[in-house]
DNA sequence: CTTGACCCTCTAGTTGCTAGAGACATTAGG
DNA sequence: CCTAATGTCTCTAGCAACTAGAGGGTCAAG
């Protein structure tokens, strides 16, 4: 049996996330030592690697946490957890595209900008100025 | 003079986020009403229109404040605003990256499934095992 | 048996808001 | 002038996904 502190080395995940994932039910409660301390198997390891490496992959702990569950029944097909990725896959194209009109925006601005002083600055101006941009980016900035 | 509500519309920002803005100090605080409501003089357009444009390409509140300040002083030098830009365009090119990684994975992970059932899922497989994976990826997920 | 490394629970902070409760202000219509 | 509808006020709490810290208990080595 590990302790928290081997468990967390092993998967690299720091120890209050371990506690974090159990408090919101991400991860079963553990058995306890006689001095209260958490005692995790062997298989504890390859869920919370299994965690670790989703989250690298973006994907949202509800989405973990249904992916973990699915993974429990190996003979369900796997439709759902294909929609899950897909659905992960389209939220990252669709970070990508926001992010590269940003990236063209913010060249633009700094390319204009003469480096004088703030009164001429470019970059002051556009942020100032929607209309001397040359997208569109009137949506929330999503992460 | 306007009302929080006018201004809001006006800039296209919603009224609980200006008194957001005020109470973390990056907008001043405005005259009251007798009835003490928030009146705001035509300026205040301008300044929350930066505020909500610098975000939407992504700027950080604490650059937004920087910037701020820098464009209350029209006679200094704009290398800080010019610095501020670049790192939030640094910053940006950083999370391009680091999303094309996860898209070519997740697309790679489609991919070579085959769909059938959960045990033998690549979906589930590759997230239990990193080392099946064509990129590393092992930071944390820097949004 | 003591020391030091580990572990426990609990609270609060991070970023950038959003939602709701319960109360007061303003304004348009009759 | 009164009323009803809308708008505004303050305050608290919540979202994701943790991180940091306080103040204490436990465990294994020497």
């Amino acid at each position: 049996m590990l302790t928290i502190g081997k468990l967390g080395n092993a998967a690299g995940v720091k120890v209050p996330t371990i506690r974090y994932y159990e408090q919101i039910g991400l991860l079963p409660e553990p058995v306890r030592s006689t001095g209260n301390q958490r005692l995790y198997p062997r298989a504890a390891l390859d869920r919370l690697a299994f965690v670790r490496h989703a989250r690298e992959l973006g994907f949202p702990l509800d989405a973990i946490r249904d992916l973990l569950s699915l993974s429990d029944r190996p003979d369900q097909s796997c439709a759902a957890a294909d929609a899950i990725a897909k659905s992960q896959l389209v939220a990252t194209r669709a970070r990508i595209t926001r992010l590269r009109a940003l990236e063209a925006e913010l060249e633009r601005m700094l390319e204009q900008c003469a480096c004088g002083t703030i009164s001429d600055c470019r970059v002051i101006e556009v942020l100032g100025d929607h209309a001397l941009c040359a997208h569109e980016h009137r949506e929330a900035y999503i992460l």
